[in-house]
Parts: structure tokens; sequence; C-alpha cells
DNA sequence: AAACTCAGAGTACAGTTGTACACCTTGATT
DNA sequence: AATCAAGGTGTACAACTGTACTCTGAGTTT
């Protein structure tokens, strides 16, 4: 069951977390962000924010959880599409752009502050989606474990880093960005393959 | 001439200087950096910092320039070695390690904040090195220069990735990393020769 | 219907911030 | 020797911060 209050309650919350979302931009992370420029945004009362999160610490760690979840979307979309086909680097990287721009709060927070909790937490990110990456190329490609992650781990890096360049960039140099991004990542494969049939 | 009031106005410059780079930490970035901390730090007192810099905005691209100038450093020191003859990747890759135990602080700032005018310094450096790599590879690998531009960027975005990953860590996981990053630009490298060779 | 719970607002306060002002001290200039 | 210039200090203040306290209105439980 899930009460009025329960359900008024949730909403104001979701309030205070897109607020602090909202707030993140080019030149603002999330350690400068004030309790109170969050609650104002949110158009509620500083005191407010207590009866949802202990302090702006916590909020962090919150908003931290809800990006480590859209990466997991973000990863089960790619997966779904490279299942109908196609090339793998190429739809990977798509995907991963289109994601960007749609959630470009969360990727902000993750590449935008890299001290303390969040550098952590991208680090995590990155492990993750290496450690993914690196089991399919040992399947797929027949590699050793060794190249593979080698592989996985440059290549993961080279997508985060690309992502944190789309982050503020007009049309235009997002797509010669993707095209780039994309031929690292066939270059990388290449060198990969070679590496592993000399061993 | 140097007389001695401008000697001493130097001296109390480079202490707000060295006391804003000593207050950088992991959990520590510079924009979290208040005037007030920083002249604490410095042993002055907060109107002192106006004598020298009219905001800690001005004090942050000062920064900014002093890690420019220490990344060129780097890379003269670098082009030495190398000139002493061994594997390019290596020396580079050592050479660029050392700095950062070195100048850790200089990382920092171009490594931990990543928003507002630190962004932009960071992706100058990154376009300075890509360049210079880019001009090395055009003329002792004969690659074409498009080639010659994706390898180099991978490259460099490799190596600072790594120099972030090895800002705060022991000393035998910044060794696997300095091994691991090693291993990864070779594997870029033969990549891009064969995509070089199948153009 | 009465009693209770609790999310939110209002007020208040102490700590920190950037910075303006008046001052002092000392090296530089005349 | 007298005057000036300028780096540094102390005091002061308004703006903003996190947060404690009290109160209220509305949903919930009895």
């Amino acid at each position: 069951m899930s009460s009025i209050r329960a359900q008024q309650k949730e909403k104001t919350r979701r309030l205070l977390i897109d607020a602090a979302f909202a707030q993140l931009s080019a030149e603002r992370s999330f350690s400068n962000l004030s309790l109170r420029e969050v609650t104002k945004a949110a158009g509620l009362s500083p005191n407010a924010f207590y009866r949802h999160f202990s302090d702006m610490n916590e909020l962090g760690l919150i908003l931290i959880d809800e990006a480590g979840l859209m990466l997991k979307k973000l990863r089960s979309q790619a997966r779904l599409r490279i299942k109908k086909g196609g090339s793998v680097v190429k739809i990977s990287v798509l995907t991963f752009m289109e994601f960007i721009e749609q959630y470009a709060h969360i990727f902000r927070l993750l590449l935008q502050e890299r001290s303390g909790v969040f550098r952590a937490a991208l680090s995590r990110e990155i492990d993750s989606f290496t450690k993914a990456l690196c089991g399919y190329l040992q399947q797929a490609n027949k590699l050793n474990a060794e190249v593979a992650y080698l592989q996985a781990n440059a290549t993961i890096i080279i997508v985060f880093s690309a992502a944190a360049e789309a982050l503020d960039v007009d049309q235009k140099r997002r797509h010669d960005l993707t095209k780039r991004t994309i031929l690292q990542l066939q270059m990388i494969d290449k060198g990969s393959l070679e590496m592993n049939s000399s061993r």
C-alpha cells in the first residue's frame, strides 16, 4: 500500500534529487552546490531537506546510485541493440552518445567532479564496464584474459573520455567526436588481435 | 635590478601559490578552496591576498599557467631521454609517472577539477600533447595524418587517465598501472600501424 | 470525532565567506 | 633627512552557510 503521505514524500524527494541534478552544469559541479541552493531550486524551505537526507553527502551518494542505475540501463540497451546485428563498436559508441545527450546530468556528476566519493564512483563504473567488455572479448574474439583486459580497459577509458568531452559541445563537434572514437576503438581492436596472436 | 621590495613581494606571492597547491588533495579540489584558507595556510592575513591577485579566479589561472609550464618541462625531459635510445613508449610512460610523483599537485589541479577553466586547461594540454605526438608519429612511423592523430589522441588520453588513477595509490598499484599503460600504448601502436597500412 | 504523526515553513543563530577601510611599517625616491 | 609608495595587519560588515527549534496543517490511526 502507498498512502497519500508516502506518495507526497516520494514526490518532494524526487524534486530535491532532480533539483540537484539540474544545478549541475559545465561550470558547476556537485561539491559547490549548497543545501540551501538545492532546496531553493526545488521550491522548498532549507529545513525540508532534512526530512529526506541527513546532509549533502548523503544526497551525493544517492545521486551516485541513480547514476549507476542509469549506466546499467545503458549497458543493457547496448546489449539489446547488438543482438540485432551490426558493428559492435559503432552500436556501443552511438548508444553511449545518445545517453549522454539524454542524461547529461548523470555524466556531469560522474565526470566533472573527480574527488572524494565521485572519483571512487567513476572508478567503480569504469571497472564494471571493463569487466563486462572483457568477458565479451574473451568469448567473442577468443582473446586470452590479459589481452582482453587491456583492450577492454583502454576501450572504456576512451569512451568515458569522449563522453566527458561530448558534454558541452555542439552537435557537429559531437558527431566528429563520435566518428573519432569509433575509429580509435577499431584501432585498439586491431592491435589487440595482433597482440593476442603473438603470444 | 631586483629591489628588496620586489623580492619580498615575489616571495610571499610564491607562498600563496604554494599554499594553494598544498591544499589540494584527493578530497579537495581547487574550487572548494577559499581565499581565507589559502592565506591562512600561507601564514598571511586575508587582505594580503589582494596585493597579489584580484580574486581566487585569478590565482586559479596562474596555477594553470604554472601547471602548463611544468608539463612543458615534462615533455622536453621525455624528449631528451628518448634521444638516448630505448623504447619510446616505455620511456614516455615512466617519465610521466615520475613527474606525477614529484608534482602531484599540478596533476591534481588539472585532473581533479573538471569544470570551468580547469576543464578547458586540461583540454588544451591534451591537445598540445596530442599534436606533438602526432607530428612525431607521422615522421617516425610514416603514418598518414589521420591515423597518426587518432593514435596520438588515444595514447594521450590513456596516459592522462592513468595519471589521474596514479595520484592516490600505493607504489605497487602504481607500478602495475605503469605496466598496464605501457602495454595498452603498444597495443594501440600495433593497431595504428595496421590501420595505416590498410589505407 | 479525537488523538496522533510527520512533512514542511518560519525564525533564529553561530560560523565562514569575500572584501572595504583605516592603519602601520619599511623600502624607495627625492 | 623628508616624503612617498606599497605590502602587510586588524577591524568591520553584509551575505551566505548548515542546522536547531518551534509551530502548523493535513493525512493517519484509534
